[in-house]
RNA sequence: GGAUCGUUAGCUCAAUUGGCAGAGCAGCUGACUCUUAAUCAGCGGGUUGUAGGUUCGAUUCCUACACGAUCCA
């Protein structure tokens, strides 16, 4: 703490008195900038351009001390590096799309003196000509400039960046100021879903909105979060997916429908697993699971197209091609070869005395699920390359129609990428006698204690029996794929706000309120 | 839920066997009109995550807790 006065502008808010001493420094020279005639919060500036325009801009053709022929640019930003030499500095202004060296000088900029008082990581707006330093730099020579807001902390070191995984998460605007890879990391997340609605919208989907707050939370296996509706005075869950409530608007009708939006399961958090999270689902009426799987990799494709400007990307050290057509790979034999079995894994008996003979950590897992969880431990991370895997044992999937010529296999199609699922694809089922079996079967899972089995839901049932066109249906963890676009390996790192445990007193204060 | 690791100045990091808690950047005062992590001189800044314990003495050893990271379930 420092002893240095800290005195309240005439009429300004009340300061605490318990301030860090950098930030009693700042108020100081805020008051100075005050006192020397500049306002202490204006309201707007009017810039002409962004810094990115002025780099563009240069001819390349202009020569060192030369001045910009006429125009006057007037910019705004933050300022992120400060060096003063006396009777004139150089500055940093950083904006959203790049930083531009300024000049400040005793002799061509107006109220030089106050220009002392800034602090790195205030906002100030600037009016001036760009030319170039001795050393080939562009620089705008600032001839007017004012002040918009004061910084009261100092920045994260400009050398070392913010390396702290946790500040960099429940401070994210440190971690988007200092870092512009992170903001063009989040660009990209943007510009992915963008283009994703595009592409599904000039095919004649229809973007809907679905509820998030559900009776019955279902579509997939999880636990939901729980939540309470005073008025009704009932308890509602959040949505753990989207299926449900978009196959009722086939029923209704309409036969091309997706949604991009919040799917929330009550989990735990890691690498790849967020409790809230962005899911794509979009279903076409008449199709099947292969028209899907055409649909899925056109899109992909093209996006990936459009992000990186070629058929490929690179993610974490392994080059992906999206190119034309994604492989297919049958799941019995891929999980066939993989472990090296000599017996058809769906042959349930025998798969659960090979399981119990090499994996006693498998133990406890019902036999229904001893396919997906083999399939993880011998295949998924060696699927890099975009792959579909095609034909999945029914027992793990209860929504989607048997296969046509399989009757123990589903048409489901799972898209691997860079070894993790990113989208599941159904033929939909659509039999309404077929689907209540399949949920009374889920519900006897549920009474053996398996708690993220699948919820019987009437309401669902009965839109069903109405008659629900075949149809084609797919899901895609938008997270996952802003994984892969931008070459993250944490999920943490595509959220802006990801979940975080609150810190400290905070929390219990939070609960409180 | 379990295991392991981490938490020191605003930021990035040191601190020998348990022996005066340090550096760079940032900050303050001064010098400096073409700098590039500007430079030069001087000066401040710490409840070492929290609470206990062992000890003459704890950043260091022990226990619990908080938060995070990684791996596993």
């Amino acid at each position: 703490m420092s002893d240095v006065p800290v005195s309240a502008a005439p009429g300004g808010p009340p300061r605490p008195d318990n301030l860090h001493e950098q930030t009693v420094s700042r108020l100081n020279n805020l008051d100075a900038q005050v006192a020397a005639g500049f306002e202490a919060s204006p309201y707007s500036y009017p810039r002409t351009h962004g810094t990115r325009d002025v780099l563009a801009a240069h001819p390349g053709d202009l020569e060192a001390g030369q001045d910009w022929p006429g125009e006057i640019y007037a910019l705004a930003g933050r300022v992120t590096l400060l060096r003063h030499m006396g009777k004139a500095a150089f500055a940093d202004l950083t904006d959203e799309h790049g930083s531009l060296q300024l000049h400040l000088s005793k002799q061509e900029t107006e109220n030089f003196d106050p220009t002392k008082k800034i602090d790195l990581g205030d906002i100030i707006g600037v009016r001036g000509v760009p030319f170039v330093t001795r050393t080939g730099q562009l620089t705008l020579r600032v001839t007017s400039w004012q002040p918009l807001v004061k910084s009261l902390h100092p920045l994260p070191s400009k050398f070392h960046g913010l390396q702290d995984e946790e500040l960099r998460a429940r401070r994210r605007y440190l971690d988007l100021m200092i870092n512009p890879e992170r903001r063009a990391a989040f660009r990209t997340r943007s510009k992915a879903i963008r283009y994703i609605r595009n592409f599904l919208d000039t095919r004649e989907f229809m973007e809907v909105e679905g509820p998030t707050l559900q009776v019955v939370a279902g579509g997939t296996e999880a636990k939901p979060f729980k939540t309470h509706h005073n008025a009704l005075s009932h308890d509602f869950s959040l949505r753990i997916s989207l299926e449900l409530y978009l196959k009722r608007l086939l029923v209704g009708g309409f036969e091309r429908v997706y949604e991009i939006g919040r799917n929330y399961r009550n989990e735990g958090v890691d690498r790849t697993h967020n409790p809230e999270f962005t899911m794509l689902e979009a279903y076409f009426a008449y199709g099947d699971y292969g028209d899907m799987m055409r649909l899925v990799e056109e899109m992909l494709s093209g996006l990936v197209q459009e992000v990186t400007g070629s058929d490929r990307l690179t993610y974490q050290g392994n080059e992906v091609s999206f190119a034309l057509p994604f492989k297919r790979l049958d799941f019995v034999t891929a999980l066939k070869e993989a472990a090296e079995l000599d017996f058809e894994p769906t042959d349930l008996a025998k798969l659960r005395e090979w399981t119990d003979a090499r994996h006693p950590e498998l133990r406890n897992v019902p036999d229904y699920k001893l396919l997906d969880k083999l399939f993880g431990e011998y295949v998924e991370d060696k699927l890099i390359q975009p792959t579909f895997v095609i034909d999945v044992p029914l027992a793990i999937s209860p929504l989607v129609k048997v296969h046509r010529s399989r009757p123990d296999l589903a048409e489901r199609a799972d898209l691997f990428v860079a070894g993790f699922e990113l989208a599941p694809i159904y033929s939909e089922l659509n039999d309404a006698l077929d689907q209540r079996a399949r949920f009374e079967a889920q519900s006897q899972r549920r009474d053996d204690g398996d708690d993220e089995a699948h919820e019987q839901d009437e309401d669902f049932l009965l839109a069903l029996e109405y008659g629900m066109p075949p149809a084609a249906g797919m899901g895609m963890g938008m997270d996952r794929l802003a994984m892969l676009l931008t070459d993250s390996d944490s999920i943490r790192d595509v959220l802006l706000f990801p979940l975080l445990r609150p810190e400290g007193q905070a929390g219990e204060a939070d609960a409180e309120a």
